[in-house]
DNA sequence: TCTGTTGTTGCAAGTGTTTGCAGCAACTCG
DNA sequence: CGAGTTGCTGCAAACACTTGCAACAACAGA
């Protein structure tokens, strides 16, 4: 699939992949970095930035920012999603998309904005945490 | 209302205030700071940081995000809005919040999540950023 | 299999932004 | 108006992330 593109396979980029994949959901990229390292003592993390963007500009990742640091998930097709972010406990909640279809629809048409939902993400409080923060509130 | 708040007013929250004031409509943080070192030759930009920061905590000012740099702008509360941001031109195209109030509440009645749209702002192309794509397209 | 091309890597220095800390100055109270 | 408290500043170093560059290695073509 990279290849198909004009890119090289090489084994950092193999390993890193990989990292990403046997995660399962979303990982900050000082954790890539570190396992990728274990297994590979020369990874820069330089590379780890490069190559996980070049898996996010083909499709392969996608990116998630979570509280000012970027985080990866593979791509799952077959269930694409956004991400709804808690500014409290750090958590990433999937949106499906078609919550989103509306309001995009409706900025392509008032303002001929076309938005970038694929990789839309908000951040706010989980319900959880809305509940946490009730709890401090009655005990102060 | 900052003293209200517990903080003091120094020289330099008074000549940050009154440069994003003056400016009318978003500036950048090193805009800020190449301005207010005209004026209060020691001025630092970690104090710059800081200040805004402190303003839009307060609610004083608005932060928003073109293009992995921090803006500005002074809050007027009769005509709040959220943010287009042309990832082409760099654009801020404002945004009615009445045009988010559907999504939010579905958020809201859906998830139990409550999002930060107070600064919301979303990403994507304009419409004349759009065209201008296009006729690259048929130029080349 | 070998050779040339060119995309990729590791390093180091760069970006914009945040933070720890010691000295200082704005406010409070007398 | 003068002294004490404590929040603020300026500096420098840290932060996460990006970029320039020379050496290298993946792929293509012979």
């Amino acid at each position: 699939m990279l290849r198909r593109q004009g890119h090289r396979i090489t084994p950092q980029r193999v390993l890193l992949l990989s990292v990403v994949a046997e995660n399962g959901g979303h990982i900050g990229v000082d954790e890539v970095f570190r396992q990728a390292k274990e297994a590979h003592r020369y990874m820069d993390l330089a590379t780890v930035y490069r190559t996980l963007r070049l898996f996010r500009d083909a499709g392969v990742v996608t990116e998630v920012e979570i509280g000012d640091r970027l985080h990866y998930e593979l791509t799952l097709p077959w269930e694409l999603h956004h991400h709804m972010v808690c500014r409290e406990c750090k958590g990433a909640y999937n949106l499906s998309p078609h919550y989103l279809e509306e309001f995009r629809e409706t900025l392509v048409r008032e303002f001929g904005f076309v938005p970038d939902i694929e990789h839309f993400s908000i951040t706010g409080v989980c319900s959880h945490c809305q509940e946490q923060a009730g709890d401090c509130e009655t005990q102060s």
